[in-house]
DNA sequence: CGCGCTGTTGAAACTTGTCAAAGTTTGTGG
DNA sequence: CCACAAACTTTGACAAGTTTCAACAGCGCG
């Protein structure tokens, strides 16, 4: 029964708000601010002044706990894992920089999952009453929150057409080029990258068991289409691993 | 490269209007105009006068086509298809009274899946700009509206925990469970029910082959847990179904 | 009334899971 | 800073669950 919330403080970003405002964020462009104007970003600020660090381990939220805010990732890496009554739990999501977590919440106004860092990680704290509000008043911004919560059910319907019909070759292959593109959307190497989660992680969210998942890795290997080394990835032959989830190579 | 929207009339509701008007419809206190007041109500049924029939076996729109309208189901049962390149597709999801198609189009503006009618079925066409318009005005609107969105998510998470981690009969166990529930949501026995869709359209949804939907089926009624001829279920045993999915018998 | 679609069932094949053991890395405390 | 423990990864052999292929039955639409 950690309470990881007393372990990290809630900041206010006094002095440092000129570094932390959306308005000068490098994520602006993945992030909530997308398509809005100076004065909007402005209001936005005003919005969202509070960042948490998130040690890694611990958790920004739990499934069961209250919600009243949206968690944009600021810095890190974060799992989302749903807990079945008998025990079992899942990797339901990994987020980065820029992607809105806690969407989950809003139905019930309770949490269904539990939000957890991979790596020492921060996030900017959305008050969803507050975003609602500003959003009633902001054409764009709510615009572009139903954008994101859609591409968030459109993303979930990609997950389950990989847990539904893929193979395990092609499960690994899709979370691989898809984490090379979202590398790569934020400006790092799309084909070399540490991966932030273990292998019974990624076995989780892909519906494998973690021996299946280094199998497959080993073959990948095997095959020169890419090296592993523990979490160190070298992505050598996207064409192909593309083909492998059934899409056309480019 | 059927075009089934020509097929069925898109028609206004002239003298009909008060017959078919959310503030008269059966299933508002599952739709979109749950917990708006009646001067609200008059709002909505402004917006949403339009509705379509779609005959059995077309399709609402289809993966591709332009979004501009999201789509209430008033009476029948559709299902939605995302479609792989390879050719492969699967059902991600199946949607009766009073439940809302077409979310997944508002983030690219472009519709991601088919939305295929399984038997005769009737929609109300809800104009998506008119729609943030109007929750700009109105509160409620708004916030049930992203209550509505973010259940979807969370019913995708099941949907991703079932695929990802559900041996087959949990699948089956889970799946029947689901639908008994939202029969009962809406006045019909939660025990006794036409499947509307086919074993191989269960089985795309669950992640199995037909066969093997099948053979799960004949093992239930071998069991006692329910009888099933064709399309026609019973269910004898919730309590078992329900352990059986991993949840707690009540 | 028959043809086609849908559903059922069996046997064999294949993919993935399970169990086990050993190697590797990481983190912690002395 | 080293040593040891814990966590993570890899690999093998075998078991289990699901798919594949095939044959046949039943229902329903034209």
């Amino acid at each position: 029964m950690a309470s990881p919330s007393a372990a990290h403080a809630v900041q206010p970003l006094s002095l440092d708000r000129l570094k932390t405002a959306c308005s000068t964020c490098g994520l602006r462009e993945l992030c909530l601010p997308v398509g809005l104007s100076g004065e909007e970003l402005d209001r936005l600020d005003n919005l969202i002044y509070l960042r948490k660090s998130i040690k890694k381990g611990t958790s920004i939220y739990r499934a069961g706990e209250r919600f009243d805010a949206l968690y944009a990732v600021r810095a890190g890496f974060f799992k989302t894992t749903v807990l079945l009554e008998d025990g079992r739990d899942q990797v339901t999501g990994f987020y980065m920089g820029g992607e809105l977590l806690g969407m989950d919440g809003i139905g019930t106004e309770k949490h269904t999952c539990d939000a957890v860092a991979l790596e020492d990680s921060e996030v900017c704290i959305i008050p969803f009453g507050r975003l609602e509000e500003l959003s009633r008043e902001m054409h764009n911004l709510q615009h572009h929150f139903h954008k994101v919560m859609s591409r968030e059910i459109v993303r979930d319907h990609g997950v389950m057409m990989l847990l539904g019909s893929m193979r395990a070759e092609e499960r690994l292959a899709a979370f691989l080029v898809n984490l090379s593109q979202r590398f790569l959307a934020r400006g790092y190497s799309p084909s070399e990258f540490y991966l932030r989660m273990t292998r019974e992680e990624i076995g989780s969210y892909l519906g494998l068991k973690l021996e299946t998942v280094s199998r497959v890795f080993s073959r990948f290997q095997d095959e020169g289409m890419l090296s592993v080394q523990q979490k160190h990835v070298r992505i050598i032959d996207i064409p192909r691993l593309r083909a492998l989830m059934g899409q056309r190579p480019c």
